[in-house]
DNA sequence: TCGATATTGATAATCATTTTCAATAAGAGC
DNA sequence: GCTCTTATTGAAAATGATTATCAATATCGA
């Protein structure tokens, strides 16, 4: 019998959780592995599936209840692309802007962006005070520009 | 009686629908009137409540129809901000970004910023092909400066 | 091991959006 | 202006996503 070995951030989220006074559960812990190893954001209903088919008898609910305590101590994001608005995906520790393939959604971090004087001007000139900022990059991964056209969608 | 001076963005925008076949009615009027004079991104219920003020016996099923044809024809924009996904916001002719007042919601259309260069080259260092962006700013506008506590919501 | 209680999933409730449909009104052609 | 076709309307029902309720269960500190 083969043991698994658990996620590394999936391990992590576990630790602050029970810090935190939450209880780690089979449930929960079924669908913290799920977005921790999700290279891609992914909806309730994909965590859902996902969780499921690896172990049985878990509740839709629990997902989102999950997913509410992972929000809580800003272990996810909530991601909007294409048309959905309410996908999770592990955060960065620190703050960083998304990269997502449009065809797979396969997701990178990224930094090394020198925008924020600008962003600052351009608040100036308009007579606003800028506190933040919300940007997004989109763009094909490279295995999408491989098969250009297959809409395989990984994990 | 009053003759009210019709908005310009709606007086167009009456025209661009009807040369794609659309009946101008009164209820769609209405609707249109409020979208392109509103300083904020709205929503369905928003506008729905700002319409039937103005004139009765609107239906919330005609606003989400009548927004279903201004983003058809790309009058209007969707806006994610704060809680809200579903926000509608007259668009801009060219592409620009918008700067949105975290306080009370009126936004402006800015450009002039100079990042395409590195986005296309942050794509580069990841593998991706960059083909889209999506960037917002948020602060608190003039007046929300000056009043800073206040939570009034124009228009 | 025990016990307080956080968590669970089934179910029902709520909220936003879409569909259905018969009545109405826009507007092209006369 | 009048007529006729048909796009549009609002009420009501249907759908889909998220949230609240609740009794049974599992976690974890003592
Ligand atoms: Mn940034
Ligand atoms: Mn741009
Ligand atoms: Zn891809
Ligand atoms: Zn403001």
């Amino acid at each position: 019998m083969k043991k698994k070995p658990q996620n590394l951030i999936s391990q992590k989220w576990e630790i602050l959780l029970s810090q935190a006074g939450y209880r780690i559960t089979q449930p929960r812990r079924a669908i913290l592995d799920i977005i921790a190893e999700s290279c891609r954001p992914l909806t309730p209903v994909e965590i859902y599936d996902l969780a499921r088919a690896r172990s049985s008898g878990i509740g839709l609910v629990t997902v989102y209840r999950t997913i509410e305590k992972l929000e809580e101590l800003h272990l996810v994001d909530h991601v909007h692309h294409l048309g959905e608005c309410q996908t999770v995906f592990r955060s960065s520790d620190h703050h960083q802007h998304l990269l997502i393939c449009t065809n797979c959604g396969t997701s990178c971090y990224f930094d090394g962006l020198e925008v924020e004087e600008q962003f600052n001007q351009i608040g100036q000139q308009l007579g606003y005070e800028v506190t933040g900022h919300w940007l997004q990059l989109a763009g094909l991964c490279e295995d999408c520009q491989k098969s250009h056209n297959s809409k395989k969608v990984p994990e």
